[in-house]
DNA sequence: TTTAATAATGGTAACCATTTTCATTAAGCC
DNA sequence: GGCTTAATGAAAATGGTTACCATTATTAAA
């Protein structure tokens, strides 16, 4: 197999093996469809794109894998409110870039900002660093996340 | 009864019926409970503390119940990410202070922390003014939170 | 290549917090 | 007290996610 640059089988493929897992048709399809299509996909969407394609892949390998991926830092396992978890690549070997969400209540569309982060990210390492000593908490995640109602749901009713 | 200045009946008596709900029995059982306890319960962890008492308020009451007073402000429903919702009082007449939280992955608990709490605020109001406007978004909401293993779990394993 | 060890899989049933349904009860107003 | 209608509770339904388990695929060893 190629040397680790992540060239000719996908940038995953090193990852995977590394951390002692196979790497498989049904993990191959999630990861290409989650790298394809920008966005915030739910298991169930997932599926949806995979099945065509392949069949044989249940939703229940769908779920296992997205564990994994998350597990491994390849996800992110999102959670926009409405009872079902949304994943997305985390940044690739090019570094997508980072992104907080904004979320309307009522349709559930998601937009995906970038204004701000940079100070929303230091403000973001400075307290988790001031908690983490003051609370002896080994911080390993965030959440900042935007609620309201968008353009077109705010002029209903 | 005494005349309408929240002696007597609680403070939250006005507000309900100022919008136009009824003030019953199982409603106030449950916003006792949240006043009197300093936390987040769970719907179930309501329900146990109201039963003994009241035994005849239901699950669903403590539920639509919960929903009123999420949608009147009174309060926040949150979100650890361990699939059931917790809620706890906003700010009573005397105005709690304001937090954010802190949540141990292993064992679920939850830490409400004030510091930073302040360039927090500020960040988010600048944030949530600049975005609504860019986006046309109706901000209503906004979750800051932190994940991580407390001083107990991180020693584990 | 054959084999043995074990990781991964898919279908189904289970799980469990939350909602819905609907007939009954109780609040608030006269 | 009587009336209108919101509120209620018990049970059933819902729906995303997980557990179970027998089967299959992958890898390393022989």
């Amino acid at each position: 197999m190629s040397r680790g640059n992540c060239q000719g089988q996908g940038w995953w493929h090193g990852k995977f093996r590394g951390c002692g897992y196979r790497l498989t048709i049904g993990r191959e399809a999630i990861l290409d469809i989650l790298s394809r299509s920008e966005g915030h996909l739910s298991a169930e969407d997932i599926y949806m794109k995979v099945h065509p394609k392949y069949p044989n892949v249940g939703l229940t390998t769908i779920y296992r894998t997205l564990d994994v991926l998350s597990s491994l830092g390849m996800v992110y396992k999102l959670d926009f409110g409405d009872g079902r978890a949304r994943y997305e690549l985390a940044e690739g070997p090019k570094g997508a870039h980072h992104h907080h969400h904004l979320v309307c209540t009522d349709c559930n569309k998601v937009v995906d900002y970038t204004d701000f982060i940079d100070e929303e990210v230091e403000l973001l390492r400075e307290t988790e660093k001031g908690l983490g000593a003051k609370y002896n908490f080994k911080i390993t995640n965030h959440v900042i996340q935007f609620y309201g109602l968008c353009d077109k749901c705010s002029g209903k009713k």
